[in-house]
RNA sequence: GCCUUCGUAGUUCAAUGGAUAGAACAGAGCUCUUCUAAGGCUUUGAUGUAGGUUCGAUUCCUACCGAAGGCACCA
């Protein structure tokens, strides 16, 4: 990439300059926001200046002399500016140059191989069986799949791990709301072992039993029915489970095949038990966990943390605990180099402590694992619980957006067919992008009318400017208009100057896992581009300048889906 | 109470310690016999408060104010 090129130039400047290696921090470059200030700029010499005793400007100069007397090609122009910023100008035939390139990369155009022979698991979205899918977990699945494409486009080999709650408090309070749904209407029964009835039914199983959870006589009866599911002692129970976990587990293929999700390995909650309690218990003696009030704690007050329960007093195990064998659990079967683990913040201080727990007893395991923690989807109205069945599903939220799109399409000319699927990427790409937009870490207001934007910074507008670049270049195989990456004549536009970055995008994204850094990158760039579709007619045959925009215009359409991929988002030809 | 994260236009979000703090929406105005107006152009408007570190602070440190989350048998 150029940017290592530049780089290089300035290290070989400071060399000649006799700068003393251990003084010289790791070299910055920026593309500076105003392109009148040059493409790249360095902070170099002003990062320097007192280290070598010397005034910034004058070191700046010093520097600038010395790339100019060994100059690449690729650079046009150097200069100093400001309180000693060294910029650089890139030459004409750079940016005509990295055109040529996008296109003949295409599918590949900003992938890396920083990451190559590393395998990483990463595991996300994690939906409960015998509970809803809700829009908690569409935002965690669209991070985590960002993430897994940013990385696998850094070279990483990802292995998409889904780990499912399939025994815990959850199921027995959903399997003690079903057999009161059954008592007060009997005709339930028939509902709830229908395969057909989808999920929806027992997300409100499980509301009516996180309610009565509250109710001393109902949390006996619950907390027996949690053992039984445990030990499938009881024939009524494990009947009821099983229709649970297929119903639930079957809604969820839907969904994953609407968010273009393929995950390569399930765990379940019911694989990490034994793993995880035997663990817990092997480590009593040597003093990793302690018992205290009948259960199996780890003090994490001794680590400057806080203590959690890892074996409750019925000898059961927590979440804590599973999560334990989970970890042993997939290196065991997938043997991986790093293990990255996607949930809401919420979580962040639980799994610091099991971080924590886990490097005693695994250290090499907790070495290779890193927690990306996101936050919350928030209603306006509030905190979003499943507990009180306060919840928006997936599925219906999608469906109400897309309803929504439907709207504003009719007047397109499509195909029934071709309708519906446009409007079902045109939701996706809408609720994806919203999320992916900002910084991972942050809350999401989530206002249906206000977050779900079809215009300006959002999903759709990327589409619509894909669909129009695409419209272009369908016009010009009609015309027979080749497309030619080979300049005639005329300025560099502002979009030649963008396009090239990608890459560079790419890789700080996988670097910080931040997809918001793609999302923000491709409103740019397609901004630029609209920019450029209004002030320029690109197929002319008339005009021998025509095969190069043609050029631009592929190139921007290659960048913006391949970025999109990245964010999971569909680039529709039409729309 | 303790711990963590976060306070940026009216609103929703950006900004690897850098140059004039970017967008979008909302508001005001303009723009379709050029390839998709879900577009383009113009315009109003912001770093919670008080200190400190630095040549330079939205960014780092301290205090305060405000918000969210967590803090023993839920996940």
């Amino acid at each position: 990439m150029i940017k290592e090129a530049l780089e290089n130039s300035i290290k070989i400047a400071l060399w000649e300059l006799k700068i003393e290696e251990s003084k010289i921090p790791k070299i910055n470059l920026e593309h500076p926001e105003d392109s009148s200030r040059g493409d790249y700029s360095t902070n170099i010499a002003m990062v320097l200046a007192k280290a070598v005793a010397q005034n910034p400007r004058e070191l700046a100069e010093k520097i600038v002399a010395e790339i100019n007397d060994n100059k690449p090609k690729e650079i046009k122009n150097v200069e100093m500016a400001g309180p000693g910023f060294i910029n650089f100008f890139l030459s004409d035939s750079f940016f005509a140059e990295q055109i040529k390139s996008i296109l003949k990369s295409e599918k590949t155009f900003g992938n890396n191989k920083k990451l190559k022979g590393q395998k990483t698991v990463i595991e996300y979205t994690d939906p409960n069986p015998f509970k809803e899918f809700h829009i908690g977990h569409l935002m965690n699945n669209t991070i985590g799949e960002s993430v897994s494409r940013i990385i696998e486009a850094n070279g990483a080999k990802i292995i998409r791990a889904c780990y499912q709650g399939d025994v815990g408090l959850h199921v027995a309070k959903t399997i003690w709301g079903v057999q009161k749904m059954i008592s007060e209407d009997p005709k339930n029964k028939k509902k709830f072992f229908d395969i057909k009835q989808g999920s929806a039914l027992w997300g409100k199983a499980y509301a009516v039993g996180a309610k009565a959870y509250n109710d001393e006589e109902a949390k006996k009866v619950i907390t027996e029915i949690n053992k039984k599911v445990y030990t499938k002692s009881d024939k009524e129970v494990n009947k009821i489970y099983s229709a649970g976990r297929k119903a639930s587990l079957k809604a969820f293929e839907r969904v994953y095949k609407l968010l273009d999700t393929k995950f390569n390995n399930f765990f379940f909650e019911s694989q990490s038990t034994k793993f995880g309690t035997d663990t817990v218990l092997k480590n009593i003696d040597n003093g990793i966990f302690e018992r205290s009030n009948g259960a199996v704690i780890f003090k994490g007050e001794n680590y400057g943390l806080h203590t959690r329960v890892f074996i409750n007093s019925e000898g059961l195990p927590t979440y804590e605990a599973k999560d334990l064998g989970l970890a042993k659990l997939k290196d065991n079967t997938l043997h991986y180099d790093k293990s990255i683990i996607v949930t809401a913040n919420e979580q962040s201080a639980y799994f610091t402590v099991l971080l924590k727990a886990m490097s005693l007893i695994f250290p090499d395991l907790a070495e290779k694992t890193s927690h990306i923690s996101h936050g919350m989807l928030r209603m306006p109205s509030g905190k979003m619980s499943s507990r009180t069945g306060d919840v928006v599903s997936a599925t219906s939220l999608l469906k109400d957006i897309e309803e929504r799109v439907m709207e504003k399409m009719v007047d397109r000319k499509m195909t029934k067919k071709e309708k519906a699927k446009v409007a079902e990427w045109i939701s996706v790409a809408s609720l994806r992008y919203s999320i992916l937009k900002q910084m991972t870490g942050k809350d999401i207001i989530f206002d249906f009318d206000k977050s779900l934007s079809f215009e300006g910074d959002s999903g759709p507008y990327l589409q619509y400017s894909y669909a129009r670049a695409k419209s272009v270049l369908r016009k010009a195989v009609k015309e027979r208009v080749k497309i030619k990456a080979i300049k005639i004549d005329g300025e560099v536009s502002e979009i030649e100057k963008i396009l090239y970055r990608f890459p560079e995008i790419v890789e700080r994204a996988g670097e910080e896992y931040a997809p918001n850094y793609i999302a923000t990158y491709l409103i740019q760039l397609s901004s630029v581009f609209n920019g450029y579709y209004a002030n320029n007619k690109i197929v002319d045959k008339e005009d021998k300048n025509s095969a190069y925009r043609l050029a631009i215009t592929k190139a921007f359409s290659i960048v913006l889906k391949n970025g999109l991929k990245l964010l999971g988002i569909s680039a529709p030809e039409k729309m």
